[in-house]
This record gives structure tokens, C-alpha cells and sequence, in this order.
DNA sequence: GCTCTCAATGAAATCGTTACCGTCTCACTC
DNA sequence: GAGTGAGACGGTAACGATTTCATTGAGAGC
């Protein structure tokens, strides 16, 4: 038996010319020694590996498995395998990560953009040689080299500011990224302008830098409470659910309650904020559009029936209201 | 230039015979090209491809994903890459998993097994054919087929049962898995004995079937509190720590408050447990050491150093106890 | 009987690596 | 000056698949 007759009829090739006779023999054979053909020759010989790989910063924040479930299930429609690969927050470990998804001869790549002016530099060795990659981010100021589907919070943000003050709100905390370049849009000074064109001074508005975890964003939040102890902000827009977690307990660490003494937003809208025993207002991404355009944008590179010039895609952002945000209970 | 030359000198074998010069050139060039070498092609020639994969029921759930993290570190140590696999607790989907995981030929493979006597053909056919194998898993009543690394609930639960006993709760409840073969260790039955063992009456354990996520939970648990009204529950031991999550909430839903309604205990101690406004009390396993020994498995059996008979090696559980159980605030 | 066609199959090249073995050039020794 | 041995490097097969091209054989048409 030839190698390339068994070829083409396990690959169920539509010029199979071999006979009935000879496909039932080569299929009971396949079946009888469990063969199964290497991915690895095949790419070798192929050239296409039928791999995306995904590069997310952070395993333990919850959005971030869920959302590769998303695009698992989006390529995978496209008989594409996911490869989940994390940099642990960590820039060196993405360099090595990023080495080893390359090595892996992925035949597209999707990376979760922390920092758009940190990553310019590595997303244009990306865009000069590579495979087709995605930028999934924060809408930065500049346009990225890439192809880029960005969430633009600045809608989110509004809503949840002009919600916050709508109830009464008059001071205010915000959870800020320790790199001042991780601050998606700027928030910093987005927040604060949008909250002095509503009318609140600006010495009522704190910014507490913490990392995207839990406990970074309690300790930092704990600090701040206890040093603001007669002008206590009321309302806190953390900067993404976990911190926000973190951020409530160290509001009940101090003997607060949310949402009497303090209202929380989070941002990313993670399955576990709306059964949180104070269910968390948040702001939400619309991952699933999102993962289905990256996939598209990725499926269609690869393909080569890609204009040359990086599209960026924007979606908007969105406040879920639940019960972690309510009136000032305390002047 | 001979092929070979630069393979050794890149590889930075200890035999490079190569003089200083050439090897200069060749490093020069290999940079200039940036080159790396094909994964793939490596793969095929040496029939090694220096990667585990990890085969996990369920992005949704942390703990998984934070076991990744856990057990990617492990392997890295030894030179090895990780690639994660789900099956969204679906049979079929961990069949395509399994072959996907095959197919990439992967040097070893971890599964969690969620029920043993279901997966038991399943992993007979791994031990017989397939690279090296570990199932994590709880406890079960017969070994397995190929090494595994079990936790032992036994004492986890006696101690969680001591506690709430202790706490002074009369009324019990406990959530189980859809299907039966999935109560780790018998846990009805478990349960059962230790409570009446410690004198409570078997009219006093009620049973709630539900899957392990939050939402499953979450209706399970309502429909028991609305169905109890006058006897209910005191305590709740939970599915995971997931399940607990959605019971609390359902708890909140029907007026309670934990722990002074309910006390509620999780299984897994996932990192957010201890940071819930009501800090989850759990039985946790010690998944550091759990890895770290599936690790050692793997990387001795690769290297074919193990003995033929499956080893199975026992973790004890601990409670550790935190805010969500306290004595029964209404008698 | 000869070519022609078409189905069926086999042989060989190829992908990017690495392993094994052979060759060539010196310098050194006796 | 012949033999020896080490240093430096090249040639080539092989891994497991796919693809292209060549070959075989049978039957049809003249």
C-alpha cells in the first residue's frame, strides 16, 4: 500500500480515485492500529498548522479564561485549535511567550494589550514578520499596527460617572494601574474631567494605583480608606472586577458597607459580579462580538484576503447596573 | 554552510566542534534571518515535542485555570510547555479533546477526572495506548488505571461536619452532582454517616442536585429554601466553591444572611474565597503540592523511569475556616 | 495487433530538523 | 617520511506526512 493512497483517503479528499474496495481496507486498517497523522508532519510538510494561539496576561483573573472559552468555540467553528498562552503580567515572560507561540508556527495570533505604548515596538516586529495578529485593547490614542478590535470605554465611563453622581454622589476614588500607560484611555484624567464638568472639585477626587488583582487592590484601597478618614470617598470605579472585589473587602475589612458607605463599579463584567452577594454594577465589554470579529479578523488574514493596512474595530462599552452602587447612605 | 554545522552550534550543544569563528558567523546570520527554528520539524525528528497537556472540565470555574497556572509552572521548570485543554463538562467535547490532545502528540497528558467509573473505559485506553498519563482527582473507591494524584475528602469533610456540628446546626444540606458518579467519594453517603454518627436525625439532610457552576447552584439552592420554609437547612456544604457562591446568593435572593441564617462551606478554596465579603469558609486541597507531584510524575514516566504499575498518591483536604459559617443566628 | 484512454497505484521529492558517519587538513610523533 | 590523531566540517538518511509525477494493467477502438 502506498503512503499517499492512505493520504488521500484520510483526508477524505474529494479526487480520491482509489476504489471502494481499497478505502474500506485503509479505513479498517486506520481503525485497527489507531492511527491517528502527526500534526506535526503535517505542518511540516503543510505550512499551516490549524493553530490560533491566544496571549492573555493573567490566569487568574476570570475573564480572561472565559473570554479564550469564546474564541475557542469562534476558530474552532473554523476548524481552528486554541492555544492559551499567559504572560503572568510579567513583560519578559511575554517576550518568552511570545517566542514560544512563534516557535509553535501558529498560524494566527490574538494578544490582550495591557499597554499599547509599552507593546508599540513589540506589535511592529508583529506586524513586519509573523503571522496575522490581533490586538485585543483598550481604544488607544494611536491607532496600532495591527489589526486591533478595542473596546472604547469612554461611553462606560460616562455612564457610570454621570450614574454616580445621579445618585448623589460627591467624592470620589478611582483604582488606577501601577504603569501610567496601562491606564486604558487615560482614565485619570478622563475621569477627572468628566467629573469637574459635572461640578465636583477636584480635591474630591482621589486615584489609588493597584495591580489588576484582588489583593493588591484591597491593601491599596485599605490604605486609602483609613487615610481619608473624615472625607471619605463614596464611590469607586475600580479598574477591573477583581480589583473591585478586592476593593469591597477592604471596604467591609473597615467596617463599611457597600452600597450603603460606599459604592463600587467594576469593569469587565465577569460571570461572577452579578451573584456576588452585593451584586457588582460594572462596566461591560461585549466580549462575545468581540471574539467573533477577532476570529473573523484572523480567519480572513490568514486566508491573505486582508487589505494591508491594520483595521481597528471599536465597540462600545456599556454600565451594567446591580446593587454594588446606591444613594450616599452617610453625609 | 552544512546544515548540521549551524543545528549544533544553535542548539549550543557541549560537542560543538565548530571553531569559535564559525560559530560567530552562523549566530550572526541566525540572528540577521531571525531565525528559530520549526517546533514542528523538531517534533517529527526526535519523536519529543517537550510539552504537557492539561485537560480541564471548565474555563468558567477558577480553580481550573489557576491549576494551569500551578501546574504550567511545574513543567517549565523542566523545559516543558503546557497546553490547555477543556472539555466544557461534556463527554464528547473530551473525546475530541483527548484525540486533539494526541494529535499534537504531547510528550504527557493531565487530566482532571471529575467521575472516575464513567472515565474508567476512557482511561484504561489511555494506559494502555497514549503517552504518559496523570488523573487528578478526587479520592476513588477503586485506584486507577494510570498514575494519579487523588485528594482524600475524608477528613476535609469529618472536620467541615466537626465544625458545623460544633457550631451548634441541626439542620444540614448539601449539594451534589448531577450525576451520581460524580459525588466524589460517595459524598451522600458520607455525609449521612459522619451526621449521624454525630446524632442528627437522617429527616434533618436534605440532598440538592445541581451542576457545578454558580447559576446551577444559585436555582438548586432557592428551590430548597422555598420548599423548606419552616425546616430549613442551617448549613450548607457545597459542590465547590462555585456552587457556594451561587447558593449565597440564593441565600441573599430569599432574605437570608450568611453566615447568620446559613452557614455555608465551599469545596476547593479558589483565590477569590477569601476575599468575599462574607469570607467563604472551604475545604481546600493543597494543589501546590498536587502539581507539583503530577509534574514529577510526568517528567519520570517520560523519561521512562517509572514503574510499570500505576502509582497513586493521596493529598489530605483541610477546612479552613472563615467568615461564611458561624453558630445559627434563629433557632 | 496496435495505440489510446482511464483507472489504480507506486515511486520519489519535499518540508525543516537532527544524527550518524565519512572526509579533509594539518600538526605532531617516531 | 610515514603513521597517527585531533580539529573542522560536509554529506546524507531519516522522522511522518503530502504532492507530483510516473508506471502498470485492463479494456476499448481502429
Amino acid at each position: 500500500m502506498a503512503p499517499n493512497t492512505a493520504s488521500t483517503i484520510l483526508n477524505h479528499r474529494p479526487d480520491s480515485w482509489a476504489s471502494k474496495e481499497t478505502k474500506e481496507r485503509v479505513l479498517l486498517a486506520a481503525k485497527e492500529l489507531n492511527y491517528r497523522p502527526s500534526k506535526a508532519a503535517q505542518s511540516v510538510r503543510l505550512g499551516r498548522f490549524n493553530t490560533i494561539g491566544l496571549v492573555v496576561p493573567d490566569l487568574h483573573n476570570p475573564f480572561y479564561p472565559v473570554l479564550a472559552d469564546c474564541l475557542d468555540r469562534a476558530v474552532a467553528a473554523h476548524g481552528y485549535d486554541l492555544i492559551l498562552e499567559h504572560t503572568r503580567n510579567d513583560l519578559a515572560a511575554e517576550q518568552h511567550c511570545f517566542q514560544s507561540i512563534l516557535d509553535r508556527q501558529v498560524d494566527g495570533v490574538a494578544l490582550i494589550v495591557s499597554d499599547p505604548d509599552l507593546h508599540r515596538p513589540f506589535l511592529a516586529g508583529l506586524a513586519t514578520s509573523g503571522p496575522p495578529a490581533v490586538a485585543l485593547a483598550a481604544k488607544p490614542d494611536l491607532p496600532l499596527p495591527i489589526d486591533s478590535v478595542v473596546s472604547d470605554f469612554s461611553a462606560g465611563f460616562a455612564q457610570a460617572i454621570e450614574h454616580l453622581v445621579g445618585l448623589g454622589h460627591q467624592r470620589f476614588a478611582f483604582l488606577c494601574a501601577l504603569a501610567k500607560g496601562q491606564d486604558d484611555g487615560k482614565r485619570p484624567e478622563l475621569f477627572r474631567s468628566l467629573l469637574v464638568a459635572k461640578g465636583i472639585a477636584a480635591e474630591n477626587i482621589s486615584f489609588v494605583r493597584c495591580e489588576h488583582h484582588i489583593a493588591s487592590a484591597r491593601n491599596a484601597f485599605r490604605d486609602l480608606i483609613r487615610q481619608t478618614k473624615f472625607k471619605r470617598p463614596t464611590a469607586l470605579i475600580a479598574l477591573n472586577d477583581l480589583s473591585a472585589i478586592g476593593a469591597m473587602r477592604a471596604a467591609v475589612d473597615e467596617g463599611l458597607s457597600v452600597p450603603r458607605d460606599l459604592s463600587v463599579i467594576g469593569v469587565d463584567n465577569i460571570p461572577l459580579a452579578e451573584y456576588l452577594p452585593v451584586a457588582l454594577t460594572t462596566i461591560s465589554q461585549p466580549i462575545e462580538d468581540m471574539v467573533a470579529r477577532t476570529a473573523s479578523l484572523l480567519i480572513h488574514r490568514i486566508a491573505g484576503k486582508s487589505p494591508v493596512r491594520p483595521s481597528q474595530t471599536v465597540f462600545p462599552t456599556e454600565l451594567v447596573i446591580r446593587e454594588s452602587t446606591a444613594r450616599p447612605g452617610r453625609a
